[in-house]
DNA sequence: TTCCTTGCAAATCGTTTGCATAATG
DNA sequence: CATTATGCAAACGATTTGCAAGGAA
C-alpha cells in the first residue's frame, strides 16, 4: 500500500461522516460535500471511502439493500435496516462473537468473524403503518 | 402476483439448484443450464431465480461479495463465505434468532429478523496457506 | 521532483426490463 | 383465448478505473 498524502477532500469526507449517525451512502456523502466543494467528484468520494475503510478509519456496511453505507463509528456495534424506508439505525447489543465458536464446531476451516445485522420496521414506519396513500417499495 | 404457469426452464433451474450444495450464482446456473438448453437466456435465469425466491422455493443469499448466491435448501441454516476462494459452505449451527429479542431491548421499532453469516478461510484454503505462486484477491 | 490525489469520463459488473414471440392452461 | 414465460438486447444503478493535470512531502 502506497504512502498516504494529505487531502482536503479526504478530510472533508471523514469529518462529514463523523457528524452523521445515519450511515450515509456514497451518493449522499457526494451531494452533501458538493455544497462545500462544488468540484469534488463522485470518483474521489468512492476512492476515499474505500481507502478510509481499508485503513480502518470508517466501516463499510453491506446490508443487502444494494447500496453501501458508511459509518465513522468503528467501535463494534450492530445495525438495523428498516425494510420500509431504508434507514439504518445503530443498535445497542452486547457483542455476540461467541457465535463464531458455535459455528466452528465440526467446521473444517477457520472462522474469522461474522456479519450480523437486523431488519424490520423502524419506529417511524411502525407508527405510519395505517397512513393511507403512501406507496413505497420495500427494501430487501 | 400473477398466476403461475409451468415452464421447462424454471423446472430445470430449480432442479439444477437442488443438485448443488455450493450455492451457485446466477451466472453459474446460466452457464450450466446452457449445456442442456442452449437457448436459455440469462434474463430468464434471473427472472426465475427471483421468482423462485419470492415464492420461497429457494433462498437468495447476499454475502457482501457483490454477487447473489442461490440455495435450494430453504430450511433455516447458516452460511460461511471463504474470503480467499469465495466458496460458500453450509454450517451446522443451532438457530440464534433469540438475538432478535436482545436487539429489541430499548429499540423503538419492530425487529423482524436478522441476517447472519460467517467468513474466514475454508478448509481447503487453510491448508493451501503456504503454497507459493498462487495469487488471489480476497473476497470481502 | 516524486508520487499521491483529483476531476472527469468511460468502463465494469451484476441485475433488471421492454418488447415481440412462443408456450401454457 | 387470455395470460404468463421466453430470448434478445438494451437499460440500469452502484462502483471502479484510466488518464492527464493538480497538490502534498
Amino acid at each position: 500500500m502506497p504512502a498516504l498524502k494529505h487531502s482536503k477532500q479526504r478530510d472533508a469526507i471523514l469529518s462529514f461522516l463523523m457528524t452523521r449517525k445515519d450511515h450515509p451512502t456514497a451518493d449522499v456523502v457526494y451531494s452533501q460535500l458538493r455544497e462545500e466543494y462544488p468540484n469534488i467528484s463522485l470518483g474521489t468520494v468512492y476512492r476515499n471511502l474505500t481507502l478510509l475503510s481499508d485503513i480502518g478509519q470508517i466501516r463499510r456496511l453491506r446490508l443487502g439493500d444494494g447500496v453501501d453505507h458508511f459509518d465513522a463509528d468503528t467501535s463494534p456495534h450492530y445495525h438495523f435496516l428498516c425494510t420500509k424506508c431504508g434507514s439504518v439505525i445503530d443498535l445497542k447489543l452486547d457483542n455476540i462473537d461467541y457465535i463464531n465458536q458455535l459455528a466452528d464446531v465440526g467446521f473444517d476451516g477457520q472462522i474469522a468473524g461474522n456479519v450480523t445485522y437486523f431488519y424490520g420496521l423502524c419506529g417511524k414506519c411502525t407508527k405510519e403503518k395505517c397512513s393511507a396513500g403512501e406507496e413505497q417499495t420495500d427494501v430487501l
